[in-house]
DNA sequence: CATATTGTTCGTAAAATGACGAACAAATAT
DNA sequence: ATATTTGTTCGTCATTTTACGAACAATATG
């Protein structure tokens, strides 16, 4: 924790989660997962006018944030909200906006 | 609202201010002015440490995403949390965050 | 009027983002 | 063993973001 740094954890925290929930893609995917626990990519890429690689890409984004988790599943692969940092996720947002 | 958009109104909405919120020196600014109600850019430039040109691009997108207005008095801005907007975006975010 | 003070705008540059299709890897099914 | 399904990775490209200093505009102060 170096002195002159200005910027909080915490600010530093809620920054990276905003940054990634900064696209209309991934706030899709994230509420679609916070209202039914799973999905297939494969159904994300039916319904998104997005091409699979850059659907790819907006997942890996979550993954990297770590909002969403990836588990191997036969052929496909099954995306579930990552609880334990969406819980975090959750209270750094209702400490920045609620007060 | 045309048909084949899958993304709604909501989710994009709450992706622009996200991305907005996208940046440590931003989430500075923004949790300052929810704790006292209005601050000059002077103040931010003394603390930050960044070039006044680039705090001027941050505030010019927290304007832009609505979230925080600036009045000119005098010499200086002062910078104010949008309140309407900022409560719009409480909401957004307890709704996407289950909250 | 001259001169600080304050902040924006401009020009520039490096890095990151968002998008695509093609190629690839892994696993299942034929 | 070959084909099919599923998703990632790669290469590419255009756009946006982040950052800086210099120049500029507007407003006070001497």
């Amino acid at each position: 924790m170096k002195k002159g740094d200005i910027l909080t954890d915490d600010q530093k925290a809620v920054a990276r989660l905003a940054k990634a929930m900064g696209h209309p893609i991934r706030m899709y995917v994230l509420e679609l997962l916070s209202r039914q626990t799973c999905c297939y990519s494969g159904d994300l890429t039916e319904v998104l006018p997005i091409a699979k690689s850059t659907l790819s890409q907006h997942l890996k984004e979550l993954k990297d944030a770590g909002l969403i988790q990836g588990e191997i599943e036969a052929p496909r692969i099954k995306y579930c909200l990552d609880q334990e940092n969406w819980k975090l996720a959750q209270d750094l947002f209702k400490k920045f906006l609620n007060t």
